[in-house]
RNA sequence: GGGCGGUUAGCUCAAUUGGUAGAGCAUCGCAUUUACACUGCGAGGGUUAUAGGUUCGAGUCCUAUACCGCCCACCA
């Protein structure tokens, strides 16, 4: 064996003191990697004099046993779902998912440049689907692809506490199976109950996550409700509120019956509905007749509006009105606003400003009292003994029946209505004022380290305005931008109890006493408050009790993972992480997210650190199932990721989800497309069994390392295209046209090598003049290949290069040189 | 109502700055025990939705139309 080794050595001393080809992968910026391709390094540290060479020896010692297989041992096909968890945990065991380990141990320059992708974190809620399937295969293909050019490359994994979503996961569960609230069940119980589940569903979350090949940095995990992550919430609450840009407020807002909690704007879903619209007056004597879907509100009417130039009504405005309706006394102005739509209904509004956003700001601009109807149960609160306590829907029917009583419906039509629901419970959205928490998108204030005035509108909008922050594909600018221009104040206070909670007390105000803890505000005349970080000193306050919308969390996700805000500095001479790895270069997730998330980081990233979170925000688009449905647990058309890895192999799942893919589009997956893959892994496997078949396995390291000659057509045509290859996925991959860099390494290494190459080195292989060199080509293309393939396929491609150049850590394909 | 995207082979989708329209799957024919049957070779199949325009040249740029899809917006 010994023998073998040094026999080897020499030879290669033969290529070394050729002129060195120092294999060098600097990505388009110019940088260079301080990785070697495996052989190199081997012959290198034989003569460099240090634990290189035994670790030579050792690789192929032991790859004799358990690596490096001779072709009798080497079976006819792959079996992906035997050979993908061992080599995810080489590559674990391996340290190199850690920028600072590759720096450590030589396969990074430490001067290298950075590249960090921060995950989106899945919410704990479950199970992995195919989106997220999608998100990690994207993400690991810039991931692998930046490290082997010798980036100091971070993926920054975790998982997203997602309040309201996890809550009420574990509420309905708990419902079902014991047929209790969590009112019954009390704050500290169910929130027992919660992270219980959170911590079950994070460990199934994990394992899915390396199933599929993740390359992440799981010494740097981060959870949304975590201890650093809740002292990025508070620090940033307290920042905001100091800077008046959070604020408690009466305001109108979208309550959800269902989930009892306020929600923003942006969790609410649509739904075309069935409606009528009736056209009615308040009184046989009220001279305008207004029209609306919803009559049982109509108690609640503090106003009629029309539009100022709507002649019919022209007399009227200014004038108010005392009817009774339905058994309830109304005072009702008339008020002209340009909003009314003359050419609608009856061209005259009834305003009911506690139950309607538009009547609430209409309210607002001509001083109309506000007069709540429902309550947070959807049930009236009028006092009227026919209406009392009655369900909104009741209600209505009682409002009609009796407009009809009296002979004051005017005309009943068929109409669609859009009805508000929550999109995480279903729940119809009653709009109501109510005390809550708001981010204030529009005051200004000054940011900070500088006296340039802003407002966080400004903050979301101008990076990506001026170009700092590219969208792929680009149309969703637009789409962005139209968001930013319609937003209203962001809701952020939730009536739920698991998440951040408010870091706001409140106590009685005691007048004769002197306090201790020096009060931030007043709320009103009794109680004081006080925000910060940490709680104040002194029994008598107490906690605000809601939690905050998740998002609020998520928004700080690139930099509070990063140490932010208690390790945000250099220390010891060493610069932070967050000095290092941010801003972020891409940030990988679905179009869906755009406005909850992508915003509210610029918006978060902006305010705290004066930048921007990421270069480069790459959209992907939904997947769905052959039939182009979207994938839900109704339809039981899922597609589970972690099947498709048993049955056809990690590898075979990524191909199929990148491959005629393009960003923004949704894609359609199949059993039948990912069969394909499964049998492209097949071919690499059965291309690396011939090379060994065809080459002494003594001369594979050799043929590895220095380029081969052009002997005959075939070879120079193979040589070309392999070039041609390299360049092209190349180009693609750093301008993020994924779905082409994949297609082009799968057709090159099928197409080209296996169809084109291999057949014509059949006949090379026999004559003795080429044999050599033939062999050495075929080496050469391989090695290349199982390169080029490598992010979009890690496991088996590999598995493959163990097969050809021994198992150790520091020869991991994943730490190779990409080629140039 | 406003905005955005799409329409390319039987199906699903590509086509980087305008330069011979490609791939996978499916279909048909041939090969036959081979590195791989999880195989190879070959074939058929497209007036790039429609109509105009710009250009030496258009799937690509411009205008209009039709259809499909998505997002936003509580015309009450």
């Amino acid at each position: 064996m010994a023998n073998v080794v040094r026999t080897k050595v020499i030879r290669m001393t033969g290529a070394r003191s050729e002129p060195q080809r120092r294999s060098d992968c600097g990505d388009s910026d110019g940088w260079q990697c301080g990785q070697r391709a495996v052989p190199m390094r081997a012959a290198e540290s034989e003569y460099g004099g240090e634990s290189g060479g035994k670790r030579l020896k050792k690789s192929r010692e032991s790859g004799k046993m358990n690596g490096i297989m001779s072709i009798t041992e080497l079976p006819k096909n792959y079996d992906a779902a035997s050979a993908e968890p061992r080599i995810y945990q080489r590559w674990l065991d391996s340290g190199f998912f850690n920028p600072d380990t590759c720096i450590e141990k030589g396969v990074t320059p430490a001067d290298a440049k950075p590249f960090t992708i921060m995950m989106p974190p899945p919410n704990v809620t479950g199970v992995l689907h195919m989106g997220h399937a999608m998100m990690l295969t994207l993400e690991d293909i810039m991931v692998r692809f930046a490290r082997m050019r010798g980036r100091r490359t971070l993926w920054l994994p975790g998982t997203d506490h997602a309040a309201i979503a996890t809550q009420s996961v574990v509420e309905k569960s708990i419902h079902k199976k014991e047929g209790v609230s969590r009112h019954d069940l009390g704050r500290e119980e169910l929130l027992r109950r919660v992270e219980a589940f959170a911590k079950e569903s994070h460990a199934t979350i994990t394992s899915q996550i390396k199933v599929m090949g993740a390359s992440c940095d799981w010494s740097r995990e981060a959870f949304t409700l975590d201890e650093q992550r809740s002292l990025a919430v508070r620090t940033m609450f307290k920042k905001m509120y100091d800077d008046g840009l959070i604020y408690r407020g009466n305001r109108i807002i979208n309550w959800d019956p269902k989930g009892q909690t306020t929600i923003s704007d942006d969790e609410i879903a649509y739904e075309e509905r069935a409606a009528t619209l009736y056209t009615f007056r308040y009184a046989k004597d009220f001279p305008i007749p207004i029209a609306t879907t919803r009559p049982e509100t109509k108690v609640g009417d503090t106003g009629v509006a029309v539009h100022p130039n709507d002649e019919r009504y022209a007399k009227y405005i200014g004038k108010e009105y005392d009817v009774n309706f339905c058994g309830v006394s109304l005072h009702i102005k008339i008020v002209a606003d340009k909003e009314v739509n003359p050419a609608f209904g009856t061209g005259a509004v009834g305003v009911t400003p506690a139950h309607s956003m538009i009547d609430w700001e209409m309210a607002q601009r001509h001083d109309l009292p506000v007069k709540q109807v429902i309550n947070e149960y959807a049930r009236m609160t009028v006092e009227t003994e026919q209406l009392k306590d009655k369900k909104v829907l009741e209600a209505r029917d009682t409002v009609v029946a009796w407009l009809k009583e009296e002979n004051l419906l005017e005309k009943e039509e068929d109409t669609v209505q859009n009805v508000a629901t929550a999109d995480r419970t279903g729940g119809i959205i009653e709009p109501m004022p109510k005390l809550q928490w708001f981010i204030s998108v529009n005051a200004k204030f000054k940011i900070q380290n500088s006296n340039r005035e802003t407002t966080l509108k400004d903050i979301m909008r101008e990076p990506v305005a001026d170009g700092r922050i590219s969208i792929i594909p680009d149309y969703f600018g637009k789409t962005y931008f139209h968001w930013i221009d319609t937003l209203r104040d962001w809701c952020i206070s939730r009536q739920i109890w698991y998440g951040h909670r408010i870091p706001v007390w409140y106590r009685k105000k005691v007048k004769s006493q002197k306090s201790k803890v020096k009060s931030l505000g007043t709320e009103s005349d009794s109680t004081e408050v006080y925000c910060d970080v940490n709680p104040p000193e002194g029994d008598e306050w107490e906690q605000d009790s809601d939690t905050l919308d998740t998002w609020f969390s998520s928004g700080l996700w690139t930099f509070s993972t990063l140490g932010w805000p208690s390790s945000a500095k250099a220390s010891e001479g060493k610069p932070s992480d967050l000095e290092i790895y941010h801003p972020t270069d891409i940030l990988e997730t679905g179009y869906e997210i755009l406005f909850f998330w992508v915003a509210r980081m610029v918006l978060m990233t902006g305010y705290a650190l004066n930048d921007i979170p990421f270069r480069t925000v790459y959209l992907h688009g939904t997947v769905r199932d052959a039939q182009g449905r979207k994938m839900s647990k109704s339809l039981g058309n899922g597609i589970d990721p972690l099947d498709v890895a048993q049955k056809f192999g990690a590898d075979a799942g990524r191909m199929a989800l990148v491959v005629g893919n393009t960003p923004g589009t949704d894609s359609r997956i199949s059993e039948d497309k990912i069969r394909a893959y499964k049998y492209f892994a097949n071919k690499l496997w059965n291309i690396t069994r011939f090379v060994l078949m065809s080459v002494d396995s003594e001369d594979v390291v050799r043929f590895a390392t220095a380029k081969p000659e052009v002997r005959t057509d075939a070879d120079r045509d193979i040589l070309t295209k392999l070039d041609a290859a390299i360049a092209d996925i190349t180009g693609n991959l750093d301008r993020h046209i994924i779905h082409e860099a994949a297609n082009q390494a799968y057709q090159f290494a099928w197409r080209e090598l296996a169809d084109v190459y291999l057949e014509a080195s059949k006949g090379q292989l026999a004559d003795e003049s080429l044999k050599s060199n033939t062999g050495h080509i075929l080496v050469w293309c391989l090695m290349n290949t199982l390169k080029l393939v490598h992010p979009f396929a890690p496991f088996v491609t590999e598995e493959l290069w163990g097969k050809l150049f021994g198992e150790s850590d520091t020869s991991l394909l994943m730490v190779q040189c990409w080629p140039t």
